[in-house]
DNA sequence: ATGGGGCATATACGCCGTAAACATATCATG
DNA sequence: CATGATATGTTTACGGCGTATATGCCCCAT
């Protein structure tokens, strides 16, 4: 047992010639970038391979399945999550320490988090199902190290503001609800054909039968307009509100 | 042409022997019942059709492609769905026309949808990853017609409360990322190891550094108790509450 | 009876994930 | 520097996958 699969090899400096081209670092940036690019059905260990000049079994020293490739990329997301998170320090948008017209500073914190995950998932669309999937299937304590500091990072700031432990995690599942849902529902594809100049065929209308589903037609128009950021932050004021103040 | 192309090939009567076994129905129950049984990764055309009697070809009659096969899983749930919501009438849980002490009746019939979409996705749950992949991934025209009506259903019901088209719209896909997300968080998975009596090890805490993650550790016991039907509808009606109000 | 059309099978191809054995480059130690 | 251990990537192979294509079979209207 000389060889810690968690961490994976030590890259010690440069490309070494042939050898050590690798990493897990390397391995799921490309990875993300192929799936950004082409999709999820794009992502087999032979095609990876072929992106980074190697052949499909060397992946397996910083992956060991194709499951866990894709766990990782959800670790990947997560960890440029953190990152953004880190970048503007947490009380950049608010005034002061007091209570603004927006309320505590918890909940600009909370708006905050929510919003650059928003942004993260938009950037990387195609992960967003591996959250649902892959991350949820995974049982709490297995999920990836920066999925936990997110969820350390959302439960210390509602512990802070004075919730006991069971109404924090009341929120914070709610919390994790509302955002999953939203992201999920606001990347979805309206759009039937985009070339199309008039609104009604872009969206394929003529597709759906026409005595039935009057609302839905008429109301189809509406549905593509995105919520948007601003969707986002009431929705989480909405549930967080409601959550908190719960019995 | 004596047959109708829309609805498929015609099942007159019993079975004929070696001919005429399938349908589309069947297929879609039996994809349905093996993704129950074993999990999405199960299902193989030619799996699903050994579960049937049948080379994995015959299947190409009714799904024409893997990828219509998992759309028609999607299709089957939203079949189900509708069923469950025709069996008891809307208003049977209302007492009077009027509005009875839980708000008008138009929100009563949006925690019944709530609520069996809920029981449709348990009894179904390696599915649910699908509605936020396939059925998302569809333009809203080229959804299957039971998805559809059920969007009708409810877009009826917020306009017949007297919602413009666009507040209409906005509620519509708050509810719709609401329930969508919850079912998601709350049918994941926490436990680690089943068989252990005490709870710490059961959710596998021991995994998780001890220094770092202190909130989460002491809240996760909190975290594996779900919010059950009640969460929902209290979600519901944060949602539904603050997107209406909305500006 | 017969011929055509709907239905299922047979066969084949290229891609997939991955187990196992192997080759080679790098480093620690004398 | 010599040498062996170790880390890294390659080769080969296997069974399963989705599915294009060609073929066979049965039922029914004629």
């Amino acid at each position: 047992m000389k060889n810690d699969p968690e961490a994976g090899p030590a890259r010690r400096a440069s490309d070494h010639g042939r050898h050590g081209r690798l990493s897990r670092e390397r391995v799921l940036a490309a990875a993300l970038e192929l799936v950004d690019r082409e999709g999820l059905s794009a992502l087999s260990m032979r095609r990876l391979g072929s992106e980074l000049g190697v052949e499909a079994m060397a992946l397996y020293r910083y992956a060991s399945s194709k499951d866990a490739l894709l766990d990782g990329l959800v670790e990947a997301l997560y960890l440029e999550l953190e990152d953004r998170l880190a970048t503007a320090s947490p009380g950049s948008a608010a005034p002061a320490e007091g209570l603004g017209a927006a309320g505590p500073e918890w909940r600009a914190e909370l708006h905050r988090i929510a919003l650059i995950t928003y942004d993260v998932c938009f950037a990387h669309r195609q992960v967003v199902p591996l959250i649902a999937t892959r991350m949820m299937a995974v049982p709490l304590a297995r999920r990836p190290p920066a999925v936990l500091r997110d969820h350390e990072r959302v439960l210390a700031l509602l512990r802070g503001a004075g919730l006991d432990e069971e109404r924090s995690a009341a929120v914070f599942q709610a919390f994790t609800a509302w955002v999953l849902g939203y992201v999920s529902v606001e990347l979805r594809a309206m759009v039937d054909n985009p070339d199309e100049p008039e609104p009604a065929f872009r969206l394929g209308l003529h597709r759906m039968p026409p005595q039935e589903l009057p609302t839905l037609r008429a109301i189809a128009p509406a549905l593509a307009v995105r919520g948007g950021p601003e969707g986002l932050a009431l929705g989480v004021d909405a549930v967080v509100d409601r959550f908190v103040g719960a019995s």
